[in-house]
RNA sequence: GGCGCUAUCGUCUAGGGGUUAGGACGGAAGAUUCUCAAUCUUCAAACCCGGGUUCGAUUCCCGGUAGCGCUACCA
């Protein structure tokens, strides 16, 4: 069964392998793909699927991943904000093999592209007030008219043009939109997409400060790049043929587009921090693994081939990977997913590879471990099935790892509310105390032999054992835990289980 | 408002002119057991609406509706 689905796999992995990127017939390792984050201070889950896909890419054709920060807005950019980004893409194990390259450290470039612009005649000079284009923009708006530029100074003699503006007037670069026809690209996504150009605003390429916009910046960028294939979000449709009308206008060679659906919070509407966590860094704190992430992530928009299972590795990620098999329509994020991946993963991570992530959850929460590396390790092995967040690891599993540990109450009033339960496990502790055999079987015997003799049921003793020895009434069978936890541990608090009830807890 | 995109179980999706419309998460029931998780077995759950085209549309075409996106000297 697992060798048929392992051959499936390479075959159809073999399959998407051999497909060639059209822009690059036949130099797949040309290819250049790049994320170009504004810097908000984090990396939004969004961009994160976006890094991702773009990552998946690069790597499943040997391409090279560019990162770029799109900092041109001077306004809300501060070089800090770059920070949480990079740790969020660090976090998620997603590399990149150039840069960061930050626009606002490029801006002759995009001047350059702008005089050239200008000298073709794509692009004129605007000497409207800004105050002006607001007014006439909001009129036409009442008036239920277009609001888009009318191109008054396109209408400008050059000659005029230069002379204001060499007289110091300010002024604005637009880009002249052909007056009619319209243009369209073909995305890996989304197939053709034309707009009729007369929907195209003669948009502004440099600001009367002479700052580069982002249409200026994002072209004259992807071109000197090298950028063969532009994946971003699909919020960018609609600026996409103003983007080619530039590279034709440049005569540069077109990028392939590859837009990707957007994210949505349950209620269907754009991913947003109404919607809670929206930044990667809070999954990691609310304990959430980054392998799940990303998987969970890859799947959101993307599908493996039918008969493969979801749960994927980065290598099977990267193998399976292609631009043809991303979904059109928007995604919801479904949080009950996301747990189920982390899950998946705990439960199969091997121990050592636990340990450091969980000695993170210790850190935060101030928990200091009482024993040694390697029961600590057997414990992580005997709970990790159980565990859906490495949360669960300060939680519920408390009681594995330190001594200071509060009994659920609800687990004490359910399973010790028994007196003679309670005197029994202490004369069971006594019997741990003696006991010579403290593996699986040896305790499970000194138990069943006990009930025997007291003629109780089994699962009556086990059931308060189990509260006395983890504070929880669910844990890892009772066994296991006492030869996990060891006998001193065993009958301290087995002889303690009397106390759970009367004093709740000691911290 | 204009333009663009999208539309299959609650969610992510597969599929495609004739299918019992498939899978995964979640949900329900049962088995198992010292609890819980896991596991196994079952079950419920979908083709937005209306017109065409066709012998036959969920699938193709058109329209509507809804959702989303863009509509700045933001990115």
């Amino acid at each position: 069964m697992t060798l048929v689905r392992v051959r499936r796999n390479i075959q159809i992995g073999y399959e998407r392998m051999s497909y060639t990127p059209p822009s690059q017939p036949d130099s797949p390792e040309k290819l250049r793909v790049r994320f170009a984050p504004s810097p908000t201070g984090y990396l939004h889950v969004g961009g994160a699927r976006t890094a991702l896909f773009n990552w998946l890419f690069a790597s499943h054709f040997g391409g090279t991943l560019v990162l770029r920060i799109e900092d041109t807005d001077l306004e809300r950019s501060t070089p800090e904000m770059v920070g949480g980004i990079l740790q969020g893409l660090q976090w998620l194990g997603i590399t990149w093999d150039e840069g960061p390259y930050y626009q606002t450290r490029r801006v002759d470039l995009y001047r350059a592209a702008a005089a050239r612009l200008l000298e073709n005649g794509a692009a004129y000079y605007c000497f409207c007030r800004r105050e002006e284009l607001e007014a006439r923009r909001s009129k036409a708006a009442q008036e239920g008219r277009p609001t888009r530029y009318e191109g008054t100074c396109r209408r400008i003699g050059r000659g005029e043009a230069l002379r204001r503006k060499d007289a110091g007037e300010p002024a604005a670069l637009r880009f002249a939109v052909p007056e009619n026809g319209s243009t369209g690209f073909d995305d890996a996504v989304f197939g053709n997409v034309e707009f009729a150009n007369t929907e195209l605003e003669d948009f502004v390429l440099l600001r009367s400060d002479g700052s580069p916009t982002y249409h200026l910046s994002v072209v004259a960028d992807d071109i000197d790049l090298r950028i063969t294939h532009i994946i971003r979000g699909a919020d960018h449709i609609s600026n996409t043929p103003k983007q080619v009308l530039l590279y034709q206008a440049l005569g540069a060679a077109m990028p392939v587009f590859a837009h990707v659906p957007l994210i949505l919070g349950p209620d269907r509407t754009r991913l947003s921090k109404r919607h809670g966590a929206t930044s990667v860094t809070t999954y990691r704190e609310e304990g959430i693994v980054p392998e799940a992430f990303r998987n969970f992530l890859a799947l959101l928009g993307w599908t493996p081939p039918e008969g493969i299972p979801e749960v994927l590795s980065d290598e099977e990620l990267i193998r399976l990977f292609g631009l043809d098999a991303i979904s059109k329509s928007n995604a919801v994020f479904d949080r009950d997913k996301l747990d189920w991946f982390n899950t998946e993963y705990i439960r199969t991570y091997p121990a050592e590879k636990l340990l450091p992530l969980v000695e993170e959850e210790w850190k935060r929460a101030g928990v200091t471990p009482t024993r040694d590396r390697n029961s600590l390790l057997a414990a992580i092995d005997l709970l990790k099935a159980r565990a859906r967040n490495l949360k669960d690891f300060v939680g519920s599993f408390r009681a594995f790892f330190t001594e200071e540990f509060e009994p659920d109450p609800a687990a004490v009033e359910k399973f010790l509310k028994d007196a003679s339960v309670r005197r029994m496990l202490v004369e069971l502790g006594e019997r741990y105390a003696v006991a010579q055999d403290f593996s699986e079987q040896g305790t499970e015997k000194v138990l069943r032999d006990f009930a025997a003799e007291k003629s109780v049921k089994a699962g009556a003793l086990i059931n308060g054992a189990r509260v006395a020895l983890t504070g929880q009434g669910v844990a890892p069978s009772l066994f296991a835990v006492m030869s996990n936890l060891g006998k001193e541990r065993t009958t301290q608090r087995l002889k303690n289980a009397p106390s759970l009830v009367v004093t709740p807890a000691a911290r």
